[in-house]
DNA sequence: TTCGTATTTGCGGTTTTTTGCATAATTTGT
DNA sequence: ACAAATTATGCAAAAAACCGCAAATACGAA
């Protein structure tokens, strides 16, 4: 067995049980514990593994997290509030989950009164602790990775509301393949939701923008609105705009 | 299990528990006291946590400090490894909101492969955190103080639902007027519960007991089982006893 | 090809780390 | 203050890491 074919059996170990051993590798792979540990030493050095006693540990688990997200927090703020002047009085709003929305939600005015229907256990957590708005949360079987009701059930209960506004959280878009996303069932709760409302709007961080993803939520036209933490004039959004989408 | 894994395994737990024992520890792990001992003497040195006699203490959790507030979470915390023990794989189970369920919720095997249904937005998030533990959410408006979905499309879903168990929080219970609650739509919520259910647990610390508030849930003969913080021959809980229920 | 060089690998011996156990000391609850 | 539980300490065995070296292998140039 060859070196890097050593490494890569390695990191995709790793990828699979988040840990690796020693003597494991040693035997499954047909090569003395000394090489393994050199191998884990070479990668633990180029960062792609953090090496321990007795074998590594991925590195995703342990770091990953928390730098990026509070970066991104403030340009979450930024599209929070621009977000938030849209919403008025009386509105019935269905809306997605994801981090962008629950900093929305914070970020509501506490005297808003109107009507949030939601698919998120975490929005509908968020929208529950402003005392004048009221939350019906939409339920069904709980997708784990992103804590989201989908289902078909979730989807009649959507089909069966008339929002004035759709408020969904961007996982990718762009021009070509409009708005996509890589979960079948959280695609059918989307596509649901920007049916059944009046208005849609897409809010994200514009690091999301010009990517796509395997499965279509919907094209261009069928969002009327954009909301990035970018200016409304940067370049990056122009495109977007002769596509007819309002930018904020 | 290496040794970083075991210390990422303590600190998960004392973020869930705000607790945690060597004697738990060692025998969920399978290493020795002495070990548990050790990993606990390192990260409290590291600072990730508060060492004392019999285990540690979360670092957020000790600041804090509210006497009576430690003791319902012990409380709490018998009486979700009680519950716990009587969840078998393959269940269908209806649960209710509140403390004592969430606790239920957190102290849950990893690997229990159960079908959890509730109306509580917390607990259907406790649960979701579980690997193999399939979650569905009943939806519908949500009660604030409660976090609970209530309305009549709630009670339609559970009444579509034929579960094993239904393990239910006491909020008020006695031997003449069985068990109560002050909000009716909740009250909706739990008749219908209880309803589809073959069997009902009720758990709660003690001091639930020999109360009652405004409306009737159910009466005690609808009730199977009895679980509280006490030992099963507490004279507090001989009434009970009398009336058929169950008390672990 | 063939040679020389550089890299890689395995092995023996040594050192370090980790772990569990026995025993003594300490803490806790009653 | 006493019994039970928990912890500290020293120690020994096992596992893993380290080190140096030599054999094996790869690679490029003559």
């Amino acid at each position: 067995m060859l070196k890097q074919e050593r490494q890569e059996y390695i990191l995709h170990q790793l990828n699979l049980h988040n840990k690796v051993l020693c003597a494991d590798l040693s035997s499954k792979m047909g090569v003395s514990d000394d090489t393994v540990r050199r191998d884990l030493q070479e990668l633990s050095q180029e960062g792609k593994l953090i090496k321990v006693h007795g074998g590594a540990l991925s590195k995703s688990f342990h770091t990953a997290f928390d730098r990026e997200m509070v970066y991104n927090i403030e340009h979450k703020n930024i599209i929070a509030k621009k977000t938030a002047s849209l919403v008025q009085n009386g509105m019935y709003i269905l809306t997605s989950g994801g981090t962008s929305i629950l900093e929305f939600a914070k970020s509501l005015d506490q005297h808003l009164n109107a009507t949030f229907f939601t698919c998120s256990l975490n929005a509908a957590i968020e929208f529950a602790h402003h005392p004048s708005i009221e939350v019906v949360m939409i339920g069904d079987k709980i997708a784990k990775e992103s804590m989201l009701a989908t289902g078909a059930s979730a989807v009649q209960a959507i089909e069966s509301i008339q929002a004035d506004l759709c408020i969904m959280g961007i996982n990718s878009m762009d021009t070509q393949f409009g708005l996509s996303e890589n979960d079948w069932e959280v695609v059918q709760i989307k596509k649901a939701m920007i049916k059944a409302s009046k208005k849609t709007i897409c809010i994200g961080i514009s690091e999301k923008l010009n990517s796509q993803q395997k499965i279509k939520v919907a094209n261009l036209d069928e969002i009327d609105i954009l909301i990035t933490e970018l200016d409304p004039n940067n370049p990056l959004l122009a495109p977007y705009k002769q596509h007819g989408i309002i930018i904020y």
